[in-house]
RNA sequence: GUGAGCGUAGCUCAACUGGUCAGAGCACUGGACUGUGGCUCCAGGGGUUGGGGGUUCAAGUCCCCUCGCUCACCCCA
């Protein structure tokens, strides 16, 4: 046998029936966040390299290692994006879309490229659902993003998550935690893991969230970046608690709580999963009110997030919510004439918006029955010799075996029936 | 990049310490039932046991290499 050909490592195929659950994700996001005021955006999946090493960082994971990043045949650096946010504040500078008025809040689905090893729950294209919303700075909208996600992810029946918020200060009050972090941090480094050790030069917040025990340990008495916020931080911060407390939001401080990309000021948000699996975060996100102005753009403080669907989706496959459906109708011809009649009558119905089969070989009626009930169609209709004679159509309800007659052009009351009104 | 585990039919998996072990279930196709499905029964197709090399009288089984997959670390959605 020849060796056959496999998708590349990290990049997998979705097919029916998981398809039918990613549908099913997107539609309910879709559908609740235009409740919300959002738009859709689409935004191409390549940029100049620039975009991403520009807002996520230079010295991230992401823009060091991670990058599928190509010289077009003019020699220009363009990169598959890692993410989606650099694109959409790339999107909303290149277009003006700051002279509209604020707030200006855009949703987008697609897939994301980043070359690491998979692993459960992480792969090299992955799909986000992403939302943004642009121009102010009240912590009002912060709170209606969480109260918006808070909404999408009950509606579509999940349990056992957790919302944890936090605020990592802006460029005024960080630096001085930042400080203090490390002051602390120095003076018992022997005591951590070798990676921290490392954190400690690159990005020493990443210490606060390091699982080794002895880690834990040694920081659990760290300074926490909630008590180094300016007034304006701390109020901010303040204020949407008080929000999600009103909108009887759920959720839980986490002082540890950081960001791995560089564009992240003041509020941040993780909603993670308490089902086993090492990849539990399945929604991250927070406030970059600089990266526009970063971009070339006027001052607009902006929020968002992002969703992992393959994250989402093994959840909602885990729980079995979403049930596959089956055709409406199940068309059986007992020899080829009688097809010449029977694709007309598909033709009409399918037209009419109906999900209809018909079964293609010649084989007998016990056998093409099995086949309609395999395919879950909800109706047989049946054209043999006693049919066409008399002009009319057999059905056959396949759930309990009510059957009639139609005449075989009455395609309205056909419709009618399929779609499970009275006729 | 680091570490561990695993590759047998389309899918899920059997085959005791190397000795008819190349099998079962599901799925698919057909039949029993010639115009009535789901249940049951029967039959059929489909695998050079991921690939290569080695040890041995004998390898799916042991050793080496390679490719692939999975999980974890790093990092992240």
């Amino acid at each position: 046998m020849k060796e056959r050909l496999r998708a590349p490592k990290g990049f997998q195929d979705v097919i029916p029936p998981k398809t039918f659950i990613w549908q099913h994700i997107e539609d309910r996001a879709r559908k609740i966040f235009k409740n919300y005021g959002f738009h859709e955006i689409r935004v191409p999946v390549v940029e100049h390299t620039d975009v991403f090493v520009r807002s996520i960082g230079e010295n991230t994971d992401i823009v060091e290692k991670e990058m599928y990043t190509f010289n077009d045949r003019a020699g220009r650096s363009l990169t598959l994006r890692p993410e989606g946010t650099a694109s959409v504040v790339r999107c909303y500078v290149q277009n003006g879309l700051y002279t509209m008025p604020a707030p200006q809040r855009y949703f987008y689905t697609g897939p994301m490229f980043r070359y690491e090893r998979p692993q459960k729950g992480r792969f090299r294209q992955f799909y986000q659902i992403g939302a943004e919303a642009f121009g102010v700075d009240a912590p009002y909208i912060d709170a209606e993003i969480l109260c918006m996600l808070n909404d999408f992810l009950s509606d579509i029946g999940l349990d056992g998550l957790n919302c944890e918020i936090n605020s990592i200060g802006c460029n005024k009050c960080r630096p001085g935690y930042r400080q203090a972090l490390k002051a602390y941090l120095l003076s018992g480094l022997d005591g951590y893991c070798e990676d921290c050790r490392r954190r400690y030069d690159i990005n020493p917040l990443r210490v606060l969230d390091c699982k080794v025990p002895s880690c834990i340990e040694a920081s659990s008495d760290a300074p926490v970046i909630t008590d180094y916020l300016c007034d304006d931080c701390s109020a901010h911060f303040r204020k949407l608690r008080k929000y999600l407390d009103s909108m009887e939001i759920k959720y839980e401080l986490n002082p540890r709580l950081v960001r791995g990309l560089d564009y992240y000021t003041g509020t941040t948000f993780e909603i993670t999963t308490v089902h086993p699996g090492s990849q539990n975060a399945v929604v991250a996100g927070g406030r970059y009110d600089k990266l526009v102005e970063e971009f070339g753009g006027p001052s607009a403080p902006a929020v968002g997030f992002a969703i992992g669907m393959e994250r989402l989706v093994e959840l909602v496959s885990d729980m079995d919510i979403v049930k596959e459906p089956g055709p409406g109708l199940f068309l059986i011809c007992l020899n080829e004439e009688y097809r010449l009649t029977g694709i007309r009558i598909l033709r009409k119905l399918r037209f009419s918006g109906l999900w209809c089969e018909m079964g293609f070989g010649a084989s007998s009626l016990r056998s093409q029955l099995k086949k309609a009930d395999r395919a879950g169609a909800r109706y047989v209709f049946i054209i043999g010799e006693d049919e066409i004679k008399a002009g009319r159509i057999k059905y056959r309800r396949l759930s309990n075996g009510e059957e009639g007659y139609l005449p075989l052009d009455d395609y309205e009351n056909m419709a009618r029936l399929i779609s499970d009104e009275r006729i």
